[in-house]
DNA sequence: CTGAAAGCGCTAACAC
DNA sequence: GTGTTAGCGCTTTCAG
């Protein structure tokens, strides 16, 4: 069935009569601010089910004070070459969650510009909160976020002075599953293709982890810095790894789209995949799914990722945010074995998706 | 200067005050429902002004019932070789518009999904209005939204089966400008790419622009589709064009990400850019600005067109929205020569930027 | 042409 | 453990 079913919506006057109780208490059950009996709570919660009630957003901001907004910044405006098909995804979810909490989202630019009213924006305090993501460590906004007191939660870390509170993956991890997998499959010489400037957690995160666990090996870690995240730019990085007289045997690169260029790469130097070359993306995007051969691919969990960031906006309203203590949620990664590493022969495997840690 | 500096935002009872008026007053003369000597509204105007008034999203909303929130959709989830970096440009404005009347989006997915409580968020929330960018014909939420009932803005036409409001670029006129420009610089056999579905209206409109001024000028029109908006999808059609007995000596693409690829394409032929092979690009992205040498490429405005798309939203919620009269606005396009087409060896040029016609 | 006052739907003192 | 009630800031009858 389909199309609208509700005439008029339900109001919390309607429930309060429907579970003969109180406005009062249908309220508190909702917000669980204060005890109320399991059988009033229960009633109240079967009468709002039956009624299919919805709170009002825009009264419930009016009597908290609370606009019920949040600012959101992704790195697109600006910085176009970075454009990752993983951002959907990381979207959907983020918006998903808000929609779940009542929460809507105001745009915001990376950095000031005369066509965006910011200042008029955060001067009239119409945003509960901000969530940015993958802020560059030159992204302006944050600075300005911060001096208007809004709470802000990233979504990786922000590596500029100020602390925030974030979510982001263990990339630690991801690298140690991805070099455990190809050693496994036999590869030893591993390269990894990062970003040509260190203004991203991210991207930190992985070199490290990568310099560590190799050295700690016994090897020289190969890492190349490739312009941006486009396939052009992993394309350009391979073929300079691939000309190495030590050329490395796998490559992971730091985004799906670099890795459609390394494939393109070795598929011109008539080099074989995966025989010759392993190859690892991160994204999971529908980019690996469909290279040919499928890539190997460190999944984020967009979904997770998305999620948390709104759960720590609620907390931090809901508690009143005591300024200093920084919320931080770590989520794993899952690692996402295809044809493009499948040197054995063995077929597909997925490792575990282990919920986030506190 | 930084920082808050307004500890408690004006009210309308303050600026009532300020002016020597009443709030009812206040309230006409920032909506003009009503008249209002030119004397006190003046007054009440400096008043605000001096306030810095800005009305609180919530409380208006609550008594006009609405929710001062906007549903948003643009080509991202599950068509990610779409990505397309005038997006980026296109929200900023959007979003700008937006926050200037108060309204926040709501992120919507194309397709229905599990993970998104759509229908519950049409059920209830109610979002006030939609605005959805470049909807493909097969789009889902478009038919679910008209059930709903949520005035639906497009930017783009959409060409399934339901009428919507809509503001589009005039592409007629922006490939005539581009066809002009390249007979003025020698270019005798220009082709297109575009793309291989035909689910967007703009790519049916260039397809028949193109089409009916090339045949006009008694040429057989030499139309190739390419399978996505990539670079690599470029790439590919223009080694097809460039191989043909009867070879283009200038590639118009749909958008500047397959422009880049002709570019590589031509590189890597040996052709000479602009000499022997002229290309233009649409969307006036980073990717034309500074590729090498420099695109021609056609300005979207996007400024205008997500202004404009926010203006239709506020008219029609403002008159109460006759249904069956569409808000239909066409937004002129620009050209931007730059080294790619520049054979004559004349320095950029830029064609006027025509303002919105009605 | 202008004002007073009654809500809009919800939260949170303040009672009991 | 529960209910009464006074707002939150704005729009909009209804009076003048």
């Amino acid at each position: 069935m389909r199309g609208p079913s509700n005439p008029r919506p339900a109001r919390i006057a309607d429930v309060a009569r429907e579970a003969g109780v109180s406005i009062t208490t249908v309220s508190h059950v909702l917000s669980s601010k204060r005890p109320v009996s399991a059988q009033t709570r229960q009633a109240v919660l079967d009468a709002a089910q039956r009624l299919a009630y919805r709170p009002t957003v825009a009264a419930r901001g009016l009597a908290t004070g609370r606009t019920m907004a949040l600012g959101l910044q992704f790195p697109m405006e600006g910085e176009h070459l970075l454009l990752n098909p993983y951002f959907p995804l990381l979207l959907g979810s983020l918006s998903a969650a808000a929609v779940h909490d009542g929460y809507s989202f105001v745009l915001l630019p990376a950095r000031r510009s005369s066509e965006f009213p910011l200042e008029s924006l955060l001067e009239t305090q119409r945003l509960d909160g901000a969530i940015l993501v993958d802020p560059s460590s030159t992204n302006d906004l944050l600075p300005l976020l911060r001096d208007y007191r809004v709470p802000v939660v990233t979504v990786g870390r922000y590596l500029g002075r100020a602390r925030t509170h974030w979510v982001d993956n263990d990339h630690a991890i991801a690298i140690g599953r991805v070099l455990d997998h190809l050693a496994e499959q036999g590869y030893r010489r591993p390269a990894l293709i990062s970003l040509g400037h260190e203004r991203y957690s991210y991207i930190v995160d992985i070199e490290d982890s990568f310099r560590t666990r190799t050295e700690a090996a016994g090897r020289e870690p190969m890492v190349i810095r490739a312009e941006d995240l486009s396939e052009r730019a992993g394309y350009d990085a391979a073929v300079t790894l691939l000309d190495r007289a030590d050329r490395p045997d796998a490559i992971i690169a730091a985004v799906d789209r670099q890795a459609i260029g390394v494939l393109g790469a070795a598929e011109e130097l008539g080099i074989s995949v995966p025989d010759e070359l392993g190859i690892v993306g991160e994204g999971d995007t529908v980019l690996a799914r469909n290279a040919n051969p499928p890539l190997t691919t460190i999944d984020p969990r967009a979904a997770e990722l998305g999620a948390q960031a709104i759960a720590i906006i609620r907390q931090i309203l809901d508690a009143g945010n005591r300024p200093g203590r920084m919320i931080t949620l770590t989520v794993e990664t899952r690692l996402v074995v295809r044809e493009s590493t499948a040197r054995s022969g063995a077929g597909p495997e997925i490792s575990p998706a282990p919920a986030a840690s506190p």
